[in-house]
This record gives structure tokens, sequence and C-alpha cells, in this order.
DNA sequence: CTCCTTTCGTATAACGTTGCACGAAGGGAT
DNA sequence: ATCCCTTCGTGCAACGTTATACGAAAGGAG
């Protein structure tokens, strides 16, 4: 405990003279390294719980560890990422390691690129990037770097660790429970593809060509239609907008995001129509918002939180060795219906 | 040069060889410094390009700046937040900083203690704490450190700087708001006072006593009641359902935060009572979930990026030394109806 | 043509930590 | 006693950057 006023920080040094001992010494104590009798680990813990010695992250990362892990977030809006982050934490929770997130607020590619500088310039041990915008050959090289778990996109790559979810099985879920409900002209509001991101396996993909199927499969391929508005609360809207107002407004709309499913209620309320009676409603992510009372949005699972968990067991395990072949790891998902989904016509 | 396993990092000593220059000179055209002639300028800084320097944070922040500022946040999930740190990046968009959150998940005060201490052990610049719990002496000590803003809490101090919002005016908004539509019976969902915290003024405290005066103002003393549940989606829950379970339920109910106010939509659900007909509702933050069309909370605004821009504004000033002197910015907040409130019986 | 300023570039010593190289005890085996 | 291991502690050279001190030109005033 130090009076706070213009002293200056305690290091090794004064720990050192204050166990009367060689600062050698104490980093060795620091980093559990071999030649530590008890007594003088004894002596040297006393001395830094005594002056309150915290290692200075910064010198540290001129020779090593940071103890830093980054994790790259597109928006912080997205309650999904929220899910992820309380796993990544919890995964950390009693090592020595501390987190810090960096968003764009945009996700701009420049932004994100600029970030994960940044990350990379502070030393950071380890990257995790939620869905990122930027190339993928960017992000390759940012691997070979640092140690890197991907969340979201299902290329894989030797570089970097993945962690995603089964997407197909989760538009499986939604499609047979609407197509159960009686559903036939089931609409999708996916988003664009990003020109030049060279991810060709970004979860929309995914979603996007599992639906197709999942119609195929329950006969329905002429019944198909996908809008590429965007996941967005207004995107969803001029999805929702454009699908209704047409010539044959579909009874249902899976949105591949609740971000988006909100805009579609707003569409909805303006013309109208209500939810689910006129229309049925699934969103993607099971995000906080699709469980408030008043939103009640059917919507897939995928368990955020442990895929979180993964993404920063993973990355430990890269960091600290014990493994150094790259890994995919895919979660199951499943379906939470709340009460935006009913028969047609309910 | 290297192998590709291993590739080295381009220091300003790689700048320095291929520039022809010694590292002095580099260092100084980094830091605009004193006694570089336009020749020398020019060419230290194509060598930079053609090798793509980046400077090394971690050895930066041995000697001076790390160039990173550091965001406490309590929860990332308030969507508020999210306006503040909008703002927040906005104002450090066109500058050399970077900006990294750590959120604790909980909002416990040993976790945020230990977050703080971890940007300081990582020589962050500044810091930005965002309705912090933990203890106001530990961030008296703190802020005698590194520049630091608080967010939130009332209580302003010579050694950090405060942007808060105007509470009572906004509070005052709201009751006016109900009153106006012929409410009397108005009860406010609070947040507990947290124990040992010694911040006296933080943002329920000054809203509680804001409601107690306006209702006063309005001769309503007697049917002023609060319940302090917490802002929490459960914490609103839990609340709505004592009051409005109780002998004589409000007409209107005043939730200190929109999450809060969630929880008492899903309560009013529960208990088959309509918004706004059966049970006026309001806000505080106008936060995006607010504006959802299904919720449409009516809600005070408090400008959350406007806020964050100012505290990015101070903390750079603080940082770079252009003020020493402490400052507290109150900003104005202004009433956003929405269809959650109505009259009485409407 | 001195002498005195500027101007501009360089040498160098930190900053706090790590990890290798080294050495001094102490303990067995011969 | 001699020799060789362990075990355990220390000395020291990095790591990449900043900032101070200093020297070498060049320019100006007398």
């Amino acid at each position: 405990m130090q009076p706070a006023g213009g002293s200056k920080r305690v290091t090794i040094t004064d720990v050192a003279r204050s166990a009367d001992v060689s600062t050698s010494a104490v980093s060795k104590v620091l980093r559990n390294a071999y030649g530590v009798s008890p007594a003088m680990r004894e002596r040297v813990q006393t001395a830094m719980a005594e002056l309150g010695y915290r290692p200075h992250a910064a010198a540290r990362g001129m020779r090593g560890r940071t103890y830093t892990i980054g994790v790259l977030l597109a928006s912080i809006r997205n309650a999904f990422y929220a899910d992820l982050l309380d796993g990544v934490n919890a995964a950390l929770r009693n090592t020595e390691y501390a987190l810090f997130m960096g968003s764009s607020g945009s996700s701009e590619m420049e932004d994100q690129t600029k970030l994960i500088h940044a990350m990379v310039d502070r030393q950071m041990d380890g990257l995790i990037l939620i869905a990122p915008a930027v190339p993928r050959a960017e992000v390759m090289g940012i691997a070979a770097e640092v140690p890197t778990v991907v969340i979201g996109h299902h290329d894989p790559s030797p570089a970097y660790d993945c962690v995603v979810n089964q997407d197909g099985t989760g538009v499986d879920l939604v499609v047979d429970h609407l197509v159960g409900l009686g559903h036939r002209d089931i609409a999708h509001v996916s988003h664009p593809t990003v020109r030049g991101s060279q991810w060709e396996q970004r979860p929309e993909h995914h979603v996007r060509a599992a639906y197709r199927e999942a119609m195929a499969r329950h006969g329905l391929t002429d019944l198909a239609r996908v809008v590429h508005s965007g996941y967005s609360d207004e995107g969803g809207y001029r999805g929702a907008m454009e699908l209704l107002t047409s010539a044959r407004p579909p009874t249902a709309i899976f949105a591949g995001a609740d971000v988006a499913a909100t805009g579609v209620f707003r569409a909805a309320a303006e013309l109208g129509l209500r939810i689910p009676g006129d229309l049925s409603l699934a969103g993607y992510n099971n995000t906080s918002v699709a469980a408030l009372a008043p939103v009640s949005l059917t919507s897939v699972d995928q368990a955020g939180a442990m895929m979180g968990e993964t993404a920063a067991r993973l990355l430990l395990e890269r960091i600290e060795k014990r493994r150094d072949r790259a890994v995919v790891t895919a979660s199951t998902p499943h379906l939470v219906t709340r009460s935006s989904t009913a028969p047609p016509g309910a």
C-alpha cells in the first residue's frame, strides 16, 4: 500500500532490496522458475505483499508475455457477443491474464484492421476475433505472429483455431418448426455478401445455404426467398418491407439474426400486421432481446457463453504451447420457441 | 532474411538503418520533436512506410506514453454504455490513441478493482470509469497516478474529472409527463444502495431524491413509493411484482433504467396487465431497446454519445497537460415519449 | 576573421523485466 | 581426500523506445 502522491511504482528492484535478494531471484519467484528454495520464495512473497508489488506489464511485454488477451468485437450492441464474452471471462477468471476488448463501433474493415494492429503493437499474447470483417489473408498474417482464435467464420486454417456453431442444424430447427406449424411460404432475411473479404464461409452463407436445403427437403424449393438487406434493425425493416408489400407476402419470416428480427417487428407494426397472428417470425442467436417479454422472439440458441469459454481455452493452449495444431470446434444449437411463431392465420 | 517461422518485427533500428540515420533521429520524427530537417523527416518517413513500421507500444510504455486509453464498463449488456462508447470512439478517431474496454461481466467490486489495476499495470495513459463500483478512495488513488474521468457519479474531486447528466431534470420530465397524463399513483423502481462504496452521489441517489421532490411538487408526497430491487431485468421484475400485487397497485411505474423496465414488462405480462392500458411505464437512458417496435418505451435520453465524447476530450486534455484543474460537466436530458405511457385506464 | 548563436544530427543512459550463463555451496560416491 | 553432481542464488545483457547531453556545421554580427 503506497501513498498516492507522486510516489513511484514499486518495481522488482524494490522487492529485491526489501527481501535482500537479487532481482533475478524475484523474477524467478514471479515466473515459478527452477532454482528457488522454499525459504527464499517465502521471503520474496512476503516482501511483494508488503510493498503491494504488481508487475509492470509493459516491461514484461518487452521480453515476453504481457498476460493480456484481446477480443475484437464487430459491434458492442449485439447482445450475443456479450454472451460470448461472459464465457471468455469465465475461462480467464482464475488465470493471470487480463481481457481487453476493442470495438470499432462501426464494422468497417479499416477500423477493425487498425484495432487488430493496436492489439499486436501492444504485445497482446493472444487474440480472439469475433466475426472479423478484415480480409482473411490479413488474419492469417496476424495469426502467424500471435495465437489467434476466430469465432464465427467456417473457414478453417492451420494458422488459427475456429470456434463455430453448427449453423445448418440451427436452420433446420427453425424451418422444421415453421413447417410443422403449417407454414409453407417462409422467407429469409440475410446479410449481404461482403465484397473482397475472402471469407468464403461466413455464418450467413451457411445459414442461407442451409435454408435453401431445408426448404427443398420439405418440397418448398419454389417458395424459398432470400432478401439480403443485412443483419441490423434497419436491414430487417427494409427486408421485411420488401417481402411484406410484395405480390405474395410470406406467412413466416426467418431472420438470420435477432437484431434483424427487431426491424421486422417494426415493419409489421407499421403495416398493421400482428405477430404471430398475421406473420410468424423467428430469429437467430437467442440474444437477451429475444427473451424480453414484449418481444418474445422464437430464436436459435448458440450457447454463446460456451463458445466463448471454448475460444479462451483454445487460446490459452496455444499461448502456453500445449498444442500446435489448429483445431475447429462446432457446437450444437437448439431452438427456443416463444410467442412470435404460431400456425398461419392463428 | 528471416525464415518464415519467426519473422521479426520492424523496429526503430531497422528504420534508422534503412534511412541511414540514427535511431534518435527516427525517434524525433516519430515524436515531432525539435531539430529535424525537412529532408531528414522526408527520408525517415519514406523508410517507415516502406518497411511498414509500427511503433512498439510496450517499449514506449517503458519510457512514457502507451497511447492507450482504458474504459471500465460495469456491464457490456447495458446499451447505454454502447452509446457512451460511440462517443468516446468518435473523439479518439483521429488521434494516435487506441481504446480498450474492460468489462468484468459481473459488477463485483473485486473484479472491477482487478480490471482497473490491470489497466494501470499496462501503463495506460488515461482511464474512463463508467459508474465504477469500487470505493471512491480507490479511484482517487488511481486518479493520482493516471488521468481519470468518472462518468455517472455526482461526487466531484480535484483528482478526477466528472461527466454526468442533470438527472434531476430528467426525472422532472418523467414525473411531469405522467402527471400530465393524469397519473397520481406513480411508483419508482430504483437500485439498492451499495454498502461501503463511499460514493454519496450515485445516479440512483439523485434520481430517487428528484423523484420524491417532483412528487412533492405535485402534492403527491403520500403516494410516492420506491422499491430498491435493482437496475436489471430481474430487479425490474421483482420490483414490479411487489408493487403490482400490493394492496394499492400504482397506475404508473418509473423505472430508473430501461433494463429494469423490461423486467416490469415481464411482470405486467404475467399478471395480465396491458401496457399502457392498465399500467404506464417509463424508463431511463433511452437505450436502443426502448426504441424497438414491440417495446416502444417512453424514456429519458441522456445523449450518451455526447457524454462519451466529452469524457474523451477531457481525458485528452489531462493527458496532454493542457489542463490541470478538475472539471465537472453536466448535460441536459430530454424525454422521448413512446407508446408505453398513456392516460390511466386508457 | 573571430566569436557567438542557431540548427540539426548522434551517442548514450535509462525504463522494468526476463532468462541465460555462471559460480558457490553442499552432498555422495569413489 | 578428490571428483562430480545437484541445488540455488547472482550478474548481466538484452528487449524497443525516449530524452537529455553533446558535438559539428552553418550563419550572423562585430
